[in-house]
RNA sequence: GGGUCUGUAGCUCAGCUGGUUAGAGCGCUCGCCUGAUAAGCGGGAGGUCCCUGGUUCGAGUCCAGGCAGGCCCA
């Protein structure tokens, strides 16, 4: 054996030779190919769109999407980890408006659609490089090569199939609903789209008097001469002229008052925060009375007999407004409603581009909110108006392009989800969500408050919606593969090629079944969010081809993304699957947190305090970043990932790796440890050898369970654990023995255990630091050993044995040493210091061997452990003023006098037996009870106490004349090493010594002075000062100076 | 407005079914060790456990109501 490479502290540098052996050896590849025939462990990737560059946030739900896998990998399951791309959507096409420069649905028909899908399908591999390099760099094995992508026509024939499925069990229907729309994306929006854009916003806010016109078919009767109006208020003034009714809370109270001599109608409740001025309640009705009223609308466009009257609502609210609430039915979800329900008309003064027609004159061809004030301007001039106030609310905007929503009824394609509502939760509550909260909460929630899906989007890429309607006698077909488009299809040929995206599908025509007349595909294309969903069937090309594939991978055992995609694809996976597969298609799901900045706000781009990972990645690597992320806090929680943060486990955990195995590569390189040739009997084992061991096993029993329960921070609290104890405790205590000359059984024990523990604990780790562990396997396999880490087994539970008292033991022994620290500490005798001896009280039984590591480890002759240390304690009463001074007043402070007169001992038997005491103070008896006296314990002179939890520690700090010079030859010792390095020579550097001092000092140094000379690599020691020193300094010693001189020997090696 | 999570030391976070004196790491500070040495170790100081009520012998923990922040949804 040539020896054991030293690890070099870089961490990038051992990293990057990491990946040139995985690319070279294919280890990725090699994992996948041991474990072919193991069980499966499904893993499903949530598909990333890659025309946006990877930031540091993607990196939170990434971690542990490579943990798992990697972990039941070695654990003997087969995890294929197939990738996959998100390829369709608004988010593409925007990029290339951006690109193109063009802003709207007519300037991109314009451009021409073919050009601008083709433009799409280049843009969403923009930045693949990016992301492959990230996903490469930090270690995430992902099979790149096979990875699904969405816009491919085997992936959308998966989809229509789908599609095709729910459009023949009558899932999928045609409505007409009202959608938050863009329009200037010209679109409509799913509701988990627009949930990323709600700001809040000043908009104005008007009160409209609606002038009543008649009573005769209502209860309410007008009294007075002269009219009354039904006061009603909106955010939205440019809906006015849409209006066709008005909506009351038939069970609320409504009041008519009478305010600068005219009459108003609104809800009581509100009559203080809507009204300005003063006025008089005239009379009060519920609001029922006012239903069936009709009323003067400020615009009247449509001629209607239905129209311009008031209708109960329940969802008309006391909040805000004038508990009168004005309905119109394009523009509002709960206006157009009510509008089916009443078959009230429906009309649209506003166009797709959110700009009035020529049905209102008045605004025509204005964009809705520049309109707003012209309308408030006409309504004033009309009188109208009763008041305007800037109203501050929350209103959606888009998402990607920042242009306020129009709630807008529109023609669209619903996928009836509301339908499956029930085994929708059932399904959910099969899955086992980290945290359970996501599951329960948030998506249950979402579930039981479910609405119908709207699935189509009236834009360029896309799934096409693979419905065909007949132009002559209507009959709709939802086409469910090729084969049955080429079988239907007008032309064949084309058919049988076309690439299904837009515009090429547009120009296959159908012949329709029922009449034989042609049929044309719907515009439409469909929302992105269920491509994704689909992945589960979608990525194998099912049912079309793979079948044996899909059967074995469905469902996922294990799914993993940001909580932001609980309603995203989190639910769409659940959705298509649960109509599709009649099952949950994923069995646990982590949600993580975001990613925030260094101050705690979430990175967004739109933020600008996204942190590009590489500015992390190349300064601390891979591993550094992903420990962070595990041993930080759970998964769910938001992180900071500022640098402070993140670097942090370099030093603190990766560090002391890096320094445990140099500290074995050093020695055993050295004594030329071979693992094959020396190998230790369990009775070589030490002590030390025995307890680490033991802590080896209960550590991989502690990470087995954390990762089986998909608890990653106790397990790694658990591996952070170890490497303390290995690194602090295992490798300190042991130092002397990896000293020893030859190789004898104790050291043989020693070099045993650690190689042992070395090369499991980097087994145990390889999941999550794989770059780190590999460098250490290498240096530590022999040969037969798998040729990576990555190619190995987990370590099995079952393997060790965990002697749980000697663990307790040696923990107990960690406190002593903790303790004897703090007593030398406190009492400032320095470790250098020996001391006589510790009496140990504890109720666990240390053992020779143990007592003999803390005597070394605290300078201390011998440890004694005792029962108990309480025969060597004095106690001492003192007063409890809390109970005395309340009760004895001015003679508490006589009391506590009193008290300290007393012997403890008697205090002490006293109160044992139960009584309490009879004292005489001032001339008066009083009685003392146990709760009045509190006892301190106090160790005898020249002893130190210290105590913590179950342990006592007396330590005897009493020094004898030869403990004292002990102490000194120390402090000389250390005193010369001090100066060695002061003076910069090297730790192997022979020197020459002389010095001049008191004759006190001077007899100790001859007296010892083979020792000190051997200790200080001292080839001459001399008491006198005389030639000229490389180094020379004075030093106080104790009570005496010192003066030394320092050189060089030439002998030096 | 609804749902949900979070609020514990200067920072990042643990605190299980309520039970002694609320913990860890980092930072700070004092010190130690010196054959892992541009390493290592120990001690200490830091807390109104967001606030207010309640339940209880006992509340960081349970309940209610606030406040602040995040996310999701209206």
């Amino acid at each position: 054996m040539e020896g054991y490479e030293e690890l070099v502290k870089d961490p990038i540098v051992r990293e990057k030779e990491a990946l040139a052996l995985w690319q070279q050896q294919d280890t990725f590849a090699k994992c996948l190919e041991q474990t072919k025939g193991g069980q499966r462990y499904v893993f499903y990737e949530g598909p990333p769109t890659a025309n946006g560059k990877p930031h540091l946030g993607h990196l939170m739900p990434r971690v542990y999407k490579d943990l798992f896998p990697r972990y039941k990998t070695m654990k003997g399951y087969y995890v294929a980890r197939k990738g996959g791309w998100d390829t369709h959507g608004l988010p593409v096409e925007l990029e290339v408006e951006k690109e193109i420069g063009v802003n709207s649905k007519p300037e991109i028909e314009a451009y021409g659609v073919e050009r601008f899908v083709k433009r799409c399908k280049e843009s969403v591999w923009r930045y693949k490089a990016d992301w492959e390099s990230m996903i490469e760099r930090m270690g995430f094995w992902m099979d790149e090569e096979n990875a699904y992508v969405t816009y491919t026509d085997d992936y959308i024939e998966s989809v229509w199939w789908e599609l095709a499925q729910m459009f023949d069990r009558g899932l999928l229907y045609q409505g007409h609903k009202v959608l938050p729309f863009c329009p200037r994306c010209g679109t409509g929006l799913s509701s988990h789209e627009v949930a990323q854009g709600y700001k809040t916003v000043k908009d104005p806010s008007i009160s409209v008097r609606m002038l009543i016109n008649g009573d005769e078919e209502c209860c309410y009767k007008q009294e007075l001469p002269g009219r009354t109006a039904l006061l009603t208020w909106t955010t939205t003034p440019w809906t006015m002229p849409a209006n066709v009714a008005l909506a009351v809370a038939p069970r609320a109270t409504y009041a008519e008052v009478e305010q600068n001599g005219e009459r108003l109608i609104l809800a009581k409740a509100l009559l203080g925060q809507a009204l300005e001025g003063d006025y008089r309640v005239v009379r009060q009705f519920l609001g029922k009375e006012l239903v069936g009223l009709r009323y003067e609308p400020p615009y009247v466009l449509v001629d209607d007999a239905t129209a311009y009257s008031v209708h109960a609502a329940e969802f008309v609210n006391m909040k805000e407004g004038t508990g009168i609430v004005h309905i119109a039915p394009a523009y509002g979800e709960d206006d157009y409603q009510l509008a089916q329900e009443e078959g009230l008309p429906f009309f649209h003064p506003v166009n797709l581009s959110g700009e009035f027609t020529k049905e209102f004159p008045l605004c025509s061809g204005t964009s809705v909110k520049e309109a707003d004030p012209l309308l408030i301007d006409d309504l004033t001039k009309r009188n109208l108006l009763y008041r305007l106030v800037l109203y501050e609310h929350e209103y959606p905007f888009c998402w990607r392009c920042d242009t306020p929503l129009l709630y807008y009824a529109m023609d669209s394609w619903y996928i009836k989800t509301t339908a499956v509502k029930d085994q929708l939760n059932t399904n959910n509550r099969q899955i086992n969500w980290y945290p359970a909260h996501v599951g329960s909460g948030r998506l249950g929630d979402f579930l039981a408050n479910l609405k119908d899906w709207a699935l189509s989007r009236d834009r360029y890429w896309g799934t096409p919606l693979n419905l065909w309607i007949c132009e002559s006698c209507g009959k709709v077909i939802a086409v469910a593969s090729r084969a049955q488009l080429v079988e239907l299809a007008v032309d064949r040929k084309l058919a049988s090629t076309v690439e299904f995206h837009r515009p090429y599908i547009d120009a296959v025509e159908l012949v329709c079944g029922e009449c034989g007349n042609k049929m044309r595909r719907v515009p439409n294309v469909i929302d992105a969010w269920f491509d994704s969903g689909s992945m589960h069937t979608a990525q194998w090309h099912y049912p079309f081809e793979n079948t044996d594939e899909f059967k074995n991978s469905f469902p996922a055992d294990f799914i993993c993304e940001a909580v932001d995609q609980t309603r995203g694809w989190f639910y769409t996976l659940l959705a298509t699957s649960t109509i599709i597969h009649g099952e949950a298609p994923f069995r646990n799901c982590i949600a993580t947190g975001f990613g925030l900045d260094e101050s705690g706000l979430k990175m967004s781009k739109s933020k600008g305090n996204v942190v590009d990972p590489w500015e992390l990645i190349d300064v601390y690597g891979a591993d550094c970043l992903r420990w962070y992320l595990y041993s930080s806090s759970a998964p769910w929680k938001s992180k900071r990932l500022g640098e402070a943060n993140v670097k942090e486990p370099l030093y603190r955990f990766l560090d002391t790796l890096c320094n445990t195995y140099n500290f074995f590569a050093l020695y055993a390189s050295i004594d030329s440890f071979d693992p094959m040739k020396h190998q230790a009997t369990r009775q070589q084992l030490n002590v030390l050898d025995k307890w680490i061991l033991s802590r080896l096993s209960s550590t991989v029993n502690k990470v087995t369970t954390g990762l089986d329960n998909y608890d990653v921070v106790s397990a790694t609290e658990a591996i952070e654990s170890l490497l303390e104890e290995l690194s602090n405790w295992y490798v300190r205590s042991s130092r002397r023995r990896f000293w020893k000359g030859g190789m004898e059984g104790d050291k043989i024990a020693a070099y045993t255990t650690l190689y042992r523990v070395l090369i499991d604990l980097v087994r145990i780790l390889a999941p999550f630091v794989p770059f780190i562990t590999e460098a250490i396997y290498q240096r530590l396999r022999t040969m037969g050993d798998p040729e990576s880490v990555h190619l190995c087994s987990y370590p099995d539970s079952e393997d060790g044995q965990v002697d749980h008292d000697l663990e307790l033991a040696m923990a107990a022994a960690r406190q002593v040493v903790s303790l004897g620290h703090q007593a030398r500490n406190r009492a400032r005798i320095k470790v250098r210091q020996p001391l006589h001896r510790i009496l140990v009280e504890t109720n666990l039984p240390l053992g020779e061997e143990i007592c003999w590591l803390i005597e070394k480890e605290l300078n201390v002759g011998t440890i004694e452990q005792v029962p108990t240390v309480e025969a060597y304690l004095k106690k001492t009463p003192n007063p409890n003023f809390r109970t005395l001074g309340p009760r004895l007043g001015a003679k508490a402070q006589m009391a506590a006098a009193w008290l300290k007169t007393q012997s403890p001992e008697s205090l002490v038997k006293a109160f044992d037996a139960g009584t309490s005491i009879e004292a005489q103070i001032d001339d008066e008896d009083v009685e003392i009870r146990e709760e009045d006296v509190s006892f301190e314990a106090v160790p005898p002179k020249g002893f130190l106490l210290a105590e913590e939890g179950e342990v006592r520690l007396l330590v005897d700090a009493n020094l004898s004349d030869k403990l004292r010079e002990q102490g000194l030859m120390r402090e000389i010792m250390h005193s010369v090493q001090l100066l060695r390095k002061e003076a910069g020579f090297a730790v192997s550097d022979r020197i020459i010594v002389g010095y001049e001092t008191d004759r006190r000092l001077t007899d100790l140094i001859t007296e010892h002075r083979e020792t000190i000379a051997a200790e200080i690599l001292a080839v001459d020691l001399v008491s006198r000062l005389e030639q000229d020193y490389e180094y020379t300094e004075e030093l106080t010693i104790g009570a005496s100076t010192i003066i030394f001189g320092l050189s060089r020997s030439d002998k030096s090696e």
